[in-house]
DNA sequence: ACCTGAACACCGTTCAAGT
DNA sequence: ACCTGAACACCGTTCAAGT
């Protein structure tokens, strides 16, 4: 994001008709909801919040975005903006992807909300998410994967990596059994047995070794 | 679910206090929030849509749950109900694995807004969710998986799943850079070598592969 | 105990009026 | 073109009153 105040001009404007300069700008928006969602978690992020922190009124915001999913959009533009895909076409691709499944389950961790939008929205006019998918796929085309695997195979480490990503805001009971402890022995015994620490990281670096194992045997077997 | 009738009787209820039997009971709530789900999507569970199926009044469902999060938890609990964990225990843990993989998918593909709940929500309680795991740790146990990686293959294979199944929920441009197609010519090639078809399923079937391809060569390394 | 109906504090979004 | 302020049609949830 280019850098913008995060707040806009302390006080409200109390003019009633259009301002001489423009109070709003896209990249203003997207900054404000890109901080709304960092300070206040994912219900934070209202048309009305992010209104009073850029100093307007919330119907203000309707003349710079359509809706409140736009908004979303850009927001995850930002954040696929900062994923780091620097080792594709620089590194052996099991090293750029795993380097790109890690920055990239990071980043959502840190945005869970984004995480269905990111499912589903199309990559069309979102420009750091195409910048993305393409130093991916022509890392991937330049190792040597045939084109007719490689989107499928940037589908399979993003869904390990979304559903990852959510598994980081599970709160560490997830799995205690309680009053059904007695009828669960086996979850039981894996919990007990599961090492302390960070228990989501673990399972998905474990996921990740295997799921690249996996791939590089495809690889091999498919050339 | 146990039967339930779909819509209460048909005509609300005209009297003012307390009915001679209940209207409500905790399943029937459930069963209209799966209903309601399957038939109008996501965005159709309000409690207004929920109670007025059950031809009671929005307030009413207070007496029974506690908020909306509450029906979240027991419709997941029942969808978990319909997943295919058969396999732990009769067939070898790769097939085991992968069917329960499969059904799993499944079954939240249909249920994409609870994504989200089932990776966050805890499992004391949700007796069907409990059983589901335990089939599942107990199945990885006796195949001989160390005790302290079963959790962890459990979520890695958890979050994999449930990604994919919100990549279901994907338009089928998802990938077409639009306007920006002339800066992304690896996506585009990669687009148009990628088969017809299913494609969520494709992407879903090669990572499984590849996963438990891989966990497979760390089950020997470890043991 | 378990319902109704009114009320509360929100949502996202629209639109006429103002400059 | 771009803002304000009032309004609309919703949300989830609470609570007094009724039987």
């Amino acid at each position: 994001m280019t850098p913008v105040p995060a707040a806009a001009s302390s006080a409200p404007r109390r003019g009633r008709g259009r301002p001489s300069s423009p109070v709003l700008t896209a990249d203003g928006i997207t900054a404000g909801a890109v901080a709304l969602l960092e300070e206040r978690g994912q219900d934070g992020l209202t048309m009305a919040a992010l209104a009073r922190r850029l100093g307007v009124a919330p119907s203000a915001l309707y003349n710079h975005v359509a809706t409140k999913q736009d908004v979303l959009r850009a927001v995850q533009d930002d954040v696929n903006r900062g994923i780091d895909c620097s080792g594709f076409g620089r590194d052996p691709w099991e090293e750029a992807l795993a380097a790109w499944a890690r920055s990239y389950r990071d980043a959502y961790a840190r945005h869970p909300a984004l995480v269905p939008v990111m499912a589903v929205t199309p990559v069309g006019s979102a420009p750091h998410t195409v910048a993305m998918y393409e130093r991916v796929s022509s890392g991937l085309l330049s190792a040597g994967w045939p084109p007719h695997l490689v989107t499928n195979v940037v589908v399979a480490v993003e869904s390990f990596v979304l559903g990852s990503a959510l598994d980081t805001q599970a709160p560490a009971d997830i799995f205690d059994p309680g009053d059904l402890a007695a009828t669960a022995p086996g979850v039981t015994t894996a919990n007990a047995a599961r090492p302390e620490g960070d228990t989501a990281r673990a399972a998905f670096e474990l996921g990740l070794a295997a799921l690249l194992a996996g791939l590089r045997d495809l690889l091999a077997s498919a050339s």
